[in-house]
RNA sequence: GGGCGGGUGGCGGAACUGGCAGACGCACUGGACUUAGGAUCCAGAGCCGCGAGGCGUGAGGGUUCGAGUCCCUCCCCGCCCACCA
């Protein structure tokens, strides 16, 4: 039966998809004796419909999965849905409705439109994290952390919009004008203090860092910001001594080697020692300057543009290195929540320290020498601090050694001497995850008068959310006005007793959903440690860059909490991460309701196809780059589709052609099958090492080119064509599947009609084609193009040489003129240099 | 201020360890086929120049037979963090 003259994906596309889930094509675990592949995307957050960039981050995925599925992998390529928290919570109130039953209808339309694209999902391990039986092992993973003291209740700094009467997440805060507002209300956002619940994820802090080195298939981007975040500082702890009282004052520096330049001590104002060390006639101007600063918010106040202030609080600090008295201010740069809350100042080699000291008039004095270049001149003449590592000057016994040597010895005499010591610092801190919200997953917790905090025992779970709940997104937590939930008994003694009314943040919920997809199903622990034997660590993960330090560094710290709890076994969760850009309008500024710059998915499969956008996606730029959208790009992938279908129904004469023929292919015919080969080879190292598809898919393009290009006639002609054709269907089926499918099946007739090309092999390259036995080898003279000729690349340098200085053109520009040099590089270039 | 990316035709982007810059696609131009073409196929195309040739990878310098790629000085753009002692 002749093939359809022409592309038509409307009937296709729902055709294959259909094929494919009636086979169960993409179920994990079809392959038991196979290697696992674990080829995972960031869930979807269904706030909303389905954009572009979901698009792209599962078309990329996919291509992954389905290619390794054909390189005889056993893929798990699940998917699911993050539907609890707050950017849902505060849609649905936005409509007045409820988060659930939005959420509910956001993902039947998610769902509908990722089995429009065609992903090969396994949608039997589909996982919904607002399930109770989803959220049920939040739960249970609080309550073994408790036990293990990684949950904590404390009393911690948040967001409190003065607006909503509530607090808002990180997230929510907006910085307008150095001002942090609401991003609902724009109202003013202040810091308060409230007691939450918070994960020791700091203990976890050595572990986290030292776990980056081996993430070595990470973007180096990723892996720096979560160190940065991490924030290892190490340097000393040195106790300055009041003078006058009993107080020391501990400070924490990196640059104990600049301590002999300390020329002031500056506290935070909300330091300890602030109040019993401030002389009584400074009294009223610290007190009046701390209450400042206890009104100002966090961000204005220690933010870069704010002036450097502070005041004298009339106190002298003891220099233990110096035995020297220098004076104690308080200023609004010193946080109390960093180090001791109190730094030395050294105003030569530390620029805040250098501005304040200038602004009040306090001395300044050079102690360290740059090794080599330009001495730097004493304080008073100085312009700005330096900064760098040096030689010590002035130092006392530790003049003229090196900073980095003065650092340590200098620690060890103060430990020595009892005043200090080596120590580290972690930027790192603690992760609240209280909401005082409704669409989370309830904590686990009754208070009891008698008992206190009490765990729910695991046997009472899940804690159900209530369906019903008044949700303003004001007050109270709305969980605290549903009497049926709040009122139970205590778990210990049975009396009457509240739950707990906060909810978990939703980082919860994406920390461990890689872990669950491994048995969805279990109602008896989170997941199956045998399953996550087979599956563990995820291979390849790929998301947004937008979650560096949130959700990739919370989900490592729960895979090591995971890990102590006997569940998993390896240190990390995921091997590859692979971060893709973002999709941006056809104007290039990011897509939003704003600009009316928003493509939708959905609507471009019906336009074009799934396999024309999934091809557009891949083919716009490596995955990491940020793309434009583009209409026209978007048509051009759509004809390049017909040009692939046209070319195989004008070559319907080939498909029967022996493969036996092959051998005899010459001339054309024989370039054609080296074409191929390579084309099999540029795509498979696409897949092998950095993901660039559209490399990959432009070969494919040249391929389908030169397919146009050449008119089989002999029976060899039409095997390498036959050949040819089966490649770009195979190489073709991970970006485009369906048409690829269609194609395969029209080529292979009858003997495939059972079979689905995605459980076909890879194509394989022949290594003998792949090598070309002439190559063009270009001539230069004086570094500058003047020909090019044709070489065996058996050819020799000689052979090469005078094929070159036969070229008419090379020989006038060497004529005249005596050859110096010949510089040859095997199969590229041969350059005469002349003088 | 710090960290990490980038800067290549009209546009998106190619270019392995220094070795023919601009693959592939878009837009564009011409031709063929056509009642028609905004379909399709073929061809052209970095810039200047009729041409020989010259100039070209953010700017300037350097190393080299040869630099988009390496080194130095600087400019611009993006993202993340940000008075972290």
């Amino acid at each position: 039966m002749a093939m359809n003259e022409r592309y038509e994906p409307r009937s296709l596309e729902p055709r294959w998809q259909r094929r494919w889930e009636e086979a169960g094509a993409f179920r994990a675990g079809r392959r038991p004796g196979a290697e696992p592949r674990y080829v995972l995307e960031m869930f979807p957050y269904p706030s909303g419909a389905m954009h572009m960039g979901h698009a792209r981050v599962y078309t990329i995925g996919d291509a992954l999965a389905r290619h390794l599925r054909m390189r005889g992998f056993d893929v798990l390529h699940p998917i699911g849905f993050d539907a609890l928290g707050l950017p849902a919570e505060n849609a649905a109130i936005k409509d007045g409705r409820h988060p659930g039953e939005r959420t509910r209808e956001n993902i039947v339309s998610f769902r509908a439109e990722m089995k429009k694209l065609g992903y090969a999902f396994d949608w039997d391990r589909e996982i919904v994290t607002a399930d109770p039986e989803y959220y049920r092992w939040n739960q249970w993973f609080f309550l073994r952390m408790l036990e293990r003291d990684i949950v904590y209740r404390r009393q911690g700094k948040a967001n409190w919009c003065t607006g909503c009467n509530t607090v808002i997440a990180n997230e929510q805060v907006l910085e307008k004008d150095a001002v942090r507002v609401c991003e609902r209300c724009s109202s003013p956002v202040l810091e308060k203090v409230i007691p939450e619940w918070a994960f020791r994820i700091t203990r976890y802090a050595r572990s986290l860092l030292d776990g980056l080195d081996r993430l070595g298939a990470w973007p180096e981007r990723i892996t720096t910001m979560q160190r940065n975040w991490i924030g290892l500082s190490q340097g000393a702890e040195v106790r300055f001594a009041v003078a006058g009282s009993a107080e020391t004052i501990p400070v924490f520096t990196t640059r104990v080697d600049t301590i002999y330049g300390c020329t002031y001590v500056v506290l935070a104002p909300e330091h300890p020692l602030v109040a019993s060390l401030t002389a009584p006639e400074r009294r009223a101007e610290v007190e009046a300057f701390a209450a400042r600063m206890r009104r100002t918010d966090a961000a204005e106040r220690t933010g870069e543009s704010a002036p450097k202030e502070g005041v004298f609080t009339g106190a002298r600090a003891v220099n233990p290195f110096t035995g020297e008295e220098v004076p104690v201010w308080i200023a609004n740069f010193v946080l109390a929540e960093y180090g001791t809350g109190a730094v030395m100042s050294v105003p030569a080699h530390d620029q805040r320290d250098f501005e304040f000291a200038r602004k009040y008039g306090l001395p300044v004095r050079t102690v360290i020498q740059p090794e080599k270049g330009e001495r730097t001149p004493p304080g008073d003449r100085l312009q700005a601090a330096t900064t760098e590592d040096g030689v010590l000057e002035a130092s006392g016994p530790f003049t003229g050694l090196g900073s980095e040597k003065a650092r340590r010895v200098m620690s060890d005499h103060a430990q020595a001497s009892g005043f200090g010591r080596a120590t580290e610092r972690w930027h790192l801190r603690d992760w609240g995850f209280s909401r005082q919200r409704y669409w989370g997953t309830p904590i686990p917790i009754v208070y009891c008068d008698d008992h206190g905090a009490v765990p729910v025992p695991d046997a009472d779970l899940p804690v159900v959310l209530p369906p019903q709940a008044i949700i303003t997104g004001t007050g109270e937590p709305p969980l605290a006005k549903v009497p049926e939930f709040v009122k139970t008994t205590c778990p210990r003694c049975g009396k009457p007793a509240r739950r707990e009314v906060e909810t978990m943040d939703t980082f919860v919920d994406s920390s461990w959903y890689y872990a669950r997809y491994l048995s969805p199903q279990d109602g008896a622990r989170p997941f199956d440690p045998e399953a996550a034997k087979r599956w563990l660590p995820v291979d390849v993960y790929v998301g947004g860059p937008e979650h560096a330090v949130m959700h990739l560094l919370y989900f490592r710290f729960w895979h090591r909490v995971m890990r102590e709890l006997g569940l998993v076994h390896e240190d990390e969760p995921v091997e590859r991460l692979v971060t893709q850009g973002i999709v941006n309008g056809a104007d290039g500024r990011k897509m939003s309701k704003r600009w009316g710059n928003s493509v939708a998915p959905g609507p471009m499969v019906d336009r074009f196809s799934a396999d024309t956008l999934r091809l557009f996606i891949l083919f716009a730029a490596p995955p990491e780059k940020d793309i434009d959208w583009s209409d026209e790009q978007v048509e051009g992938l759509f004809r390049f589709l017909g040009r692939v279908w046209r070319i195989f129904h004008a070559r319907q004469d080939c498909f029967a052609a022996p493969e036996a023929a092959l051998a005899g292919a010459a001339g054309e015919f024989l370039e054609l099958r080296r074409r191929t080969h390579r084309t099999i080879q540029k795509v498979t190292e696409a897949f092998d090492t950095d993901l660039k598809f559209n490399t990959g898919i432009a070969a494919l393009m040249e391929l389908v080119n030169a397919l146009y290009a050449a008119e089989p006639g002999a029976e060899a002609d039409r095997s390498a064509v036959r050949e040819a054709l089966v490649a770009v269907a195979a190489l073709l089926s991970p970006f485009a599947p369906h048409v690829a499918e269609e194609l395969w099946h029209e080529v292979l007739g009858a003997p495939a009609r059972d079979r689905l090309l995605g459980d076909e092999p890879w194509p394989a390259f022949d290594p003998a084609l792949v090598a070309a036995d002439t190559v063009k080898i270009a001539v230069q003279v004086n570094g500058k193009l003047r020909g090019e000729v044709q070489a065996a690349v058996s050819a020799g340098e000689a052979e090469v040489r005078a094929l070159a200085e036969a070229d008419g053109k090379v020989r006038a520009h060497l004529a005249g003129k005596a050859v110096r040099k010949v510089v040859y590089v095997p199969k590229r270039l041969i350059n005469f240099v002349v003088g």
